[in-house]
DNA sequence: TGTACATCAGTGAACGCGCGTTCACTGATGTAC
DNA sequence: TGTACATCAGTGAACGCGCGTTCACTGATGTAC
């Protein structure tokens, strides 16, 4: 095989994303501290300061990987949502849909520990501001409660409130099952994460009136 | 003054808790990456391997000054509860006290998030496991909880789901509040919290029946 | 179509840094007789 | 009460490591004429 390995041109050609994307590995392996700049240009076969051409630091590396866990979260999230059917009653759609921005939330801190650290590690600011064009995990969740106004089911003045405490108890229960209280199956996992996310329908119902 | 300075003698004589109080200062600026050897012995006016006298790792250390963040953490939760006055109807008064026991969480997360994030960095396995023998957070919220049992506001075989919920619910406001949501005034902070417990209380009631 | 040259995207070697940890040591302490 | 000596708790110097970052460089690319 020697004689027909493709030599590798001298030019990477996207080498920032290739960094990127190795960056991102590091990272579900082993959290924000494991993105390190050698050890990604050493696995794109890249030398270190070659990096340096396209961030002018290890932290806009970081950065970037960060943007992409959001990414993947979101992603989880809509993934959850695509699973809803119709049931024909509005209210009980609306309901489901909340529930699954939620499910999916939690799914993806349950399987990527690291991006999902490395997405609330480096945040700065509020996950509110835009990654834009798509719409972020905050995003989804308004539009969620959103569709639950619609149905009236929520006072529109009672969106925000309503989105702080979900993501609240949703992002507790992630940490909580990463950490203090890592379920042993899979199916005491779910039971758990339907019984919070029938806290939170019940919270609501409750400040509406 | 300096003719009177005591010189230090040659034996520290409590050289183990000094590192673990230099490592708390130090978790309590930067958490738990920031606990560092020989920085903890360069605070205590120490060579870095006198620390190896005491323990035999890094790793241990960490440890330790994780154990000194989870009493801080049940302190403040117990500091909350001798705030309750008793209103005379028993009731009402579980309902306080459990809400105590999770404003004393919240408040350390807030106030100290460098410890708190030591302390649930480095948890191996579930905080259930003792910090005797005082008892820790989980055991607090327990003894919070089965005081709801005994005023007849919830099964006693609800506990152990009960205590995972509420725990997961403040646990994930705290680091909202660290976090993707930091609030510019504490009186907002406060009224998040409250409404928080308020929603924990609902969900509770409602599983009781 | 060809050639000069600016620009871009890499290389290789080296830097200084602070870390955890180990080595051989020395000063202080306490106990046996 | 004094002295020998084991033990304990420190010291000082050094190690190897991997890191982020910088330097002067070179190979490839694309544009102007």
């Amino acid at each position: 095989v020697s004689t027909t390995v493709r030599p590798r041109p001298y030019h990477h050609g996207d080498l920032r994303n290739a960094l990127i994307s190795a960056g991102v590995e590091l990272a579900r392996q082993g959290g924000p501290a494991a993105i390190v700049l050698r050890e990604a240009a050493r696995r794109v076969g890249v030398s270190p300061n070659a990096a340096y051409r396209h961030f002018t630091d290890l932290s806009e590396l970081v950065d970037a990987v960060a943007e992409r866990a959001f990414a993947t979260l979101a992603e989880s999230m809509t993934d959850e949502l695509a699973k809803c059917r119709p049931s024909g009653d509005a209210q009980i759609d609306a309901w489901q849909r909340l529930r699954a921005t939620g499910r999916g939330y939690v799914h993806f801190a349950v399987a990527e520990p690291g991006l999902f650290a490395v997405a609330f590690d480096s945040t700065e600011g509020d996950p509110r501001a835009g990654h834009e064009p798509v719409p972020g995990p905050w995003g989804i969740l308004i539009d969620a409660l959103q569709g639950l106004v619609a149905a009236g089911l929520l006072a529109p003045d009672s969106v925000d409130a309503a989105a702080s405490t979900a993501w609240s108890t949703v992002h507790g229960l992630s940490l909580l099952l990463l950490g203090p209280m890592r379920q042993p199956s899979a199916a005491a996992r779910e039971r758990m994460i339907e019984a919070t996310l029938d806290m939170i329908g019940t919270g609501l119902r409750q400040s509406r009136g």
